[in-house]
DNA sequence: CGGGATATTGAGGTAGTTCAATCCCAGTGG
DNA sequence: CCACTGGGATTGAACTACCTCAATATCCCG
């Protein structure tokens, strides 16, 4: 199975990718590597020197406080470089965490230099791949600074849909949500208490409910508009970069 | 005068340049436009041909809410590329609006298109430069989502003396700060009223004041501490990237 | 079938909001 | 040099969204 299906997926929706290109890509895997859930894959501060594509499961970046609490900043998946940015940043400012069973595509950093130095067009698109990243952040920055603990899960929700229909993952308002609520509480800012409460409307109202680790969106227009949800910051329109 | 300056400044601190590439990056620049306090530098959803580059002033990158709530994901200092991402992304998912008078270099996106083709080095160091936008962004999500108004606060002021530190701007514990409260508020998510009542009660415990336009930081030590600001997500250590 | 992790529910508390009045102060014009 | 103006800052009082703590219920896995 081609480790690289998902990042080209994710690509393609953005940019015309050549065989050449995908190639390229898939030989920049030299292993993969699997992680048990709750293993954290990369550790703030250590140098690093590999970057980890995201093959299969769910990961998350994580940013932890003092007193045991803990923000996450992103949610990953399949397709998803969860540390990219460790290539140029050369230390992470934050952990990577397995938040399920996952497996990642282990790509040395030598390759990826080498990358910028050989094909500008596909180096543009990996830096295209940190650009969205920070474009979810700010997204998120919004979420967590102004939106009420109902639009925040009612956001994530919509953003989880859409990027897993990106790769190809879930249908029929069916998709895998193999998080707890705390897991959701720390992505959002609240307390698993009040997400298992938020929950508990957004069921009520018909919206989308979690069942047997699955996110089940009833009506994802309603939904949508609930959150605020507009998928413009996750770029996916499909042009020359 | 140059207007790269400040950006040699900032890229000085993360990596090592040589004269050509100082060069080339004054090369980017093809004039220089000025803003009035307010102004919307650039438009969510605009397509972008050209970046800007800040000389000098503050913008600051907007996002609004359907209720005319706002969210500001970031605070540009000179030096800063305020809509780099714009490049890659070629739509922004959000305004930049100059906070004061200020001053932009413009780069249009062939030339940086250019550097992309020709210089490696130089690519990865316009691209660090957005990733430690990403890396501000997420201590920001901690900030908004985990810390209470006093350590959002002082946490702001922190970060703000260390980067304007960087390009060289203030001195002796006093940095410009051309801010309303409710500026301050639209970065920390909160209101401009608790903003106020925070501010009273750092000036009473003799952390930081704002005073005649200017961030007065009296004890950064107890600042850092009471922010929980650790500076590692500024990335500010010089190494070959 | 048992046990640990996860989720739910209730009751009470609090950090930050909302609204509205007042104050301050830097410009501006006379 | 002073009065006027308007944006920003401050203050008070009431409110509420979300938190905290703690007890119970449910799920999932071995």
């Amino acid at each position: 199975m081609d480790v690289t299906r998902s990042l080209v997926l994710k690509l393609e929706r953005r940019d015309v990718l050549s065989d050449d290109e995908k190639q390229a890509l898939a030989a920049l895997v030299e292993r993969v590597v699997t992680h048990r859930p709750g293993a954290r894959v990369v550790r703030e501060g250590d140098p690093q020197t590999v970057s980890l594509l995201l093959v299969r499961g769910i990961a998350v970046r994580e940013k932890m406080l003092r007193d045991g609490e803990k923000q996450l900043t992103e949610l990953h998946l399949p397709g998803d470089f969860v540390d990219l940015h460790g290539f140029g940043l050369k230390v992470l400012d934050h952990n990577v965490v397995a938040a399920t069973e996952a497996e990642f595509a282990v790509v040395p950093h030598e390759r990826l230099e080498r990358i910028t130095e050989t094909r500008p067009h596909l180096t543009r698109l990996l830096w295209l791949n940190t650009l969205i990243d920070a474009a979810i952040h700010r997204e998120w920055l919004v979420s967590v600074g102004r939106r009420s603990a109902y639009a925040k899960v009612a956001h994530l929700f919509c953003e989880l849909a859409v990027r897993f229909d990106v790769v190809g993952i879930g249908e029929n308002g069916r998709w895998p949500f193999p998080l707890t609520q705390q897991h959701v509480a720390d992505l959002c800012g609240l307390t698993a208490v009040h997400v298992s409460r938020t929950l508990k409307l957004l069921t009520a109202d018909g919206l989308a409910q979690l069942k047997g680790r699955e996110l089940l969106i009833a009506d994802f227009q309603k939904l949508a508009k609930a959150a605020e949800f507009d998928p413009a910051y996750l770029h996916l329109a499909r042009m020359p970069r």
